[in-house]
DNA sequence: AATCTTTCCTGCCGGC
DNA sequence: TGCCGGCAGGAAAGAT
């Protein structure tokens, strides 16, 4: 399940292969993701250099020497490098060719991922462009956090997954960021005082960099570039921990609701 | 049949 | 009345 550590060490992954490289052919199996490939994909791409692989929130950016190539790994996606000859799976609908000799290929069974090419700022892109601060970044502060939640009457848990209030927080560091701040998720945004949004910000901060630094999480289908799974899944403190009890003290883990999303969330030690 | 992953979009609400 | 921000629910495909 790619969450922003997945994006993450994906674009870490990949970076060398495709920095300074040529697109020498595209191959589109199947073009319905979430929404369609372009249509003349191949001839866009087709003799461009690749200048850059960076990140924006949990959209993944190829920039090119005439534009930018931007990907989606949606819920079920991976970006897999492999040999030129090695033959699709069922779910391999896109394929990038590079120098004639490496793969880049998309593998997205569910397909809400996404390729979209823009020749503008990849920044002022409609997908883009309303974003919120990267968690990681020095901007992305408890006081920021505190002025952007003043209005918001939805659960703390629900507004640190709005992408216009920070990108990058999926379900998974949602809730164990949430843990490692002490605050339960039900709490409306509004109600938090500053104090406490900036122990949030530092749990975000060091929930994602602790699931970097394991090289990513998984739970099912996300596969490194290189075909390796990731290793972080047994290091979860809450989620998937229904019932179980708290890694602090002991009391059962609890599992609710919230905007259709499944909670988990320890009662004693988030207030 | 329900669940799980992401997030955009639609439709609705209340405030000014 | 219209505009706006905010919010809830729905939608997409497939594996289990």
């Amino acid at each position: 399940m790619p969450e922003l550590p997945e994006v993450e060490i994906t674009c870490q992954n990949i970076e060398p292969y495709l920095v300074k490289k040529y697109i020498t052919s595209v191959i589109v199996r199947q073009p319905h993701l979430r929404w369609p490939i372009p249509h003349n994909i191949e001839k866009i791409l087709f003799g461009l250099r690749i200048d850059t692989v960076t990140r924006r929130g949990k959209y993944i950016l190829i920039g090119c020497s005439k534009g930018t190539l931007i990907l989606h790994l949606g819920m079920s996606g991976s970006l897999l490098v492999q040999h030129i000859g090695i033959s699709p799976q069922k779910h391999d609908h896109f394929d990038l060719i590079i120098n004639e000799d490496i793969i880049l290929r998309l593998r997205d069974p569910r397909r809400f991922g996404a390729i979209l090419w823009t020749t503008n700022n990849a920044m002022s892109h409609p997908l883009l462009t309303n974003l919120g601060p990267e968690p990681l970044s020095k901007v992305f502060n408890g006081s920021i956090l505190y002025k952007s939640t003043r209005s918001r009457s939805a659960s703390i848990k629900e507004t640190i997954m709005n992408n216009r209030i920070v990108v990058g927080i999926g379900n998974i560091y949602a809730n164990e960021a949430l843990f490692r701040a002490g605050i339960n998720p039900k709490i409306a945004a509004y109600k938090i005082g500053i104090n406490r949004y900036i122990i949030l910000v530092k749990a975000i901060k060091k929930t994602l960099k602790l699931a970097i630094q394991a090289g990513g999480s998984s739970i099912n289908d996300f596969v490194h570039s290189d075909n390796s799974h990731g290793y972080f899944q047994q290091q979860y403190l809450v989620y998937q921990r229904t019932g179980k009890p708290c890694k602090k003290c002991k009391d059962s883990i609890k599992q609710i609701k919230q905007g259709q999303r499944s909670s988990f969330y320890c009662p004693s030690c988030q207030k």
